[in-house]
RNA sequence: GCGCCCAUAGCUCAACUGGAUAGAGCAACGGCCUUCUAAGCCGUAGGUUACAGGUUCGACUCCUGUUGGGCGUACCA
């Protein structure tokens, strides 16, 4: 509908004189008033300047030269300072529903990245503990942000990005030995920034079952290190299944250093004069991007920053052919962003193609309170124990309720309400309602496939059909911004157009045709639904 | 100090990137179950969009400044 009316009114526009390059950009919106129609433009306000008329005139003559067909279109009117509004035919509406029968899970998908490659690295958390409540909404909006672009056509990579050598492994390595020789009664020192949760305790006592006391003059942390990694990566993919993610692909840094991309890197750098040696480091100029100070590559340990790393890592993506790249960070990882952009643009890619998902910081509040957690010390929530308490679907749903660029305030207690305070309830509750019905519809009559859906016209029916109609758009909306809450308050409004028509409009007991059109109405309902909370990664109950 | 993000109803948040009378949920108040799930529906009340300027037909949205909060500003990741 967007794309046919911009073609006729852009066909007026070229009658009223306009050349094809003063055609402005035309924009559709759906109005927030639905008094002011189905779809609405603002073109004639924006054209006064060249055409040196006000814009009410201009929406006159432009709507004087409009050819519209009045199967799609009922009526046209000017409003306001020059909007020009649009009403849909009844009959289009019939189209769009019985289109949504058709298609059925497949209703919504739209063709907006066709064809682009499309690498998303989320997660890419260190093996170095259990996910926390943090990673949890990275975790959640990388995944759904990769199934919002699959809906609209892109063909989608989903990144795991780590490293399991430097120094954090090794202290990790030296605390889960530690915990070993705890174990075992003898002389142990516990390493000045170990880690000292819990979880390292129970790899600790693994090791002592499989191995005995065998390891307890071990002075190579190499062993200790190497478990805790497979155990705790086998940890840390058991929690992402239970989120319903799977990686595609997990690619570890330490490739980049074998592979001398690391060091080519430097290299190039070195030879635009981008890089020098201070104080035996090697440093970055990023004064010549626009920062205050240079960054070092390379510290004088002849140890990489990270910086390196991932600049050569972002090289690698983009020579694997993706046409873009969405890494999801956390607010307090922006500041390299900037660093790598710059680097890969003086290796010669495009830097347009990779993007930034920032999200910020999670607070946990339970009772009214907050909940402080600090990932050194014991006092953390794992992502798991935030599922078993409060449910995987809620958890998903809690992370992607909200613009990713606002904090996010996790309240347990509502979380854990089964009942009117949870919103996800609200979106399955309606769809288990439809189930319900059409369980029994089953069991009352056999159905005939031509429906004559005309006979929808009470005006709960008719609203909630276009909000079914919207859903492709909320889509493209929700992708084309990578923001999960939009395509989750457009569910919230179809629940509750659903639900409005559901206590307007009986279906049951009805005459048979209106009965069977309702059917074909909820049926619809139902499908979007589905496929909504799909996207979201939430289960659609069939019974609550 | 400097950089990024944020400030909207009592609370948690939206607002289609500059559009029409700023919207939801919760909390409050008042109605609605002998009929398809009341985990629901309908209604009432609640606002100087932190503050002060500016840009224009039009600003929650863009620009400048102020206040208050978060994050960063490492030869840590």
């Amino acid at each position: 509908m967007e794309t046919y009316l911009q073609k006729i009114i852009s066909q007026a526009l070229l009658k009223l004189g306009l050349s094809e390059e003063q055609l402005p950009d035309i924009k559709i919106e759906t109005p927030k008033d639905p008094t002011h129609g189905d779809a609405a433009t603002n073109v004639a306000m924006v054209l006064p300047k060249i055409l040196k008329k006000n814009p009410r005139a201009i929406a006159e003559e432009l709507i004087s030269h409009l050819e519209s067909d009045p199967k799609k279109i009922k009526a046209i009117e000017i409003a306001g300072p020059g909007f020009i509004n649009f009403r849909f035919a009844e009959d289009y509406l019939y189209d769009e529903l019985a289109e949504i029968l058709n298609s059925g899970t497949e209703f919504g998908k739209t063709t907006d990245n066709q064809g682009i490659k499309c690498l998303v690295e989320f997660v890419s958390a260190n093996p170095t503990g259990p996910l926390t409540v943090g990673h949890g909404r990275n975790a959640v909006l990388g995944d759904t942000v990769s199934r919002l672009l699959e809906w609209t056509g892109a063909d989608v990579q989903r990144e795991y990005y780590f490293n399991n050598a430097g120094r954090q492994m090794r202290m990790l390595g030296l605390s889960v030995q530690a915990r070993y020789l705890e174990e075992l009664k003898l002389d142990s020192e516990f390493p000045e920034g170990g880690y000292e949760g819990g979880y390292i305790k129970d790899i600790a006592k693994q090791l002592l079952e499989e191995h005995g006391d065998k390891l307890a003059d071990k002075e190579d942390v190499t062993l200790f290190k190497e478990k805790a990694e497979t155990v705790i990566f086998e940890e840390i993919q058991n929690t992402l299944g239970r989120m319903n993610i799977e990686m595609d692909s997990f690619f570890n840094e330490h490739t980049l250093y074998e592979d001398g991309s690391i060091d080519q890197v430097v290299q190039t750098f070195r030879e635009k004069e981008l890089a020098y040696d201070k104080d035996g480091a090697v440093w970055f100029k990023t004064t010549e991007f626009g920062k205050d100070q240079d960054t070092v590559l390379i510290k004088s340990s002849g140890e990489p920053t990270y910086r390196l790393p991932d600049i050569a890592y972002h090289a690698n993506k983009l020579d694997r052919g993706f046409d873009l790249c969405i890494d999801v960070f956390g607010a307090d990882h922006i500041d390299t962003y900037p660093d790598v952009l710059s680097g890969i643009d003086v290796l010669g890619y495009d830097k347009e193609k990779v993007e930034v998902l920032v999200y910020q910081f999670v607070t946990l509040v339970k009772d009214g309170k907050p909940f402080k957690m600090s990932t050194r010390k014991a006092n953390f929530v794992t992502l798991d124990e935030l599922m078993d308490e409060v449910g995987e679907d809620v958890t998903r749903f809690f992370f992607l309720m909200r613009s990713p660029n606002t904090h996010l305030e996790f309240d347990i207690t509502t979380a854990k309400e089964t009942g009117e305070k949870n919103p996800v309830f609200y979106l399955q509750y309606a769809h288990a309602r439809i189930q319900s019905i059409l369980r029994k519809i089953d069991e009352i009559a056999e159905f005939i496939d031509d429906i004559d859906l005309s006979v929808l016209t009470h005006e709960s029916e008719i609203t909630l059909i276009k909000k079914l109609i919207a859903f492709p758009e909320a889509i493209s909306l929700a992708a084309q911004h990578r923001e999960p809450h939009r395509l989750i308050t457009y569910l919230n409004e179809l629940a509750s157009s659903f639900t409005s028509f559901y206590h307007d409009c009986r279906i049951i007991g009805e005459v048979e045709e209106i009965m069977q059109a309702r059917t074909g109405l909820a049926k619809a309902s139902a499908t979007v639904l589905a496929n909504g909370l799909g996207i979201l990664g939430i289960e659609a109950p069939d019974r609550m």
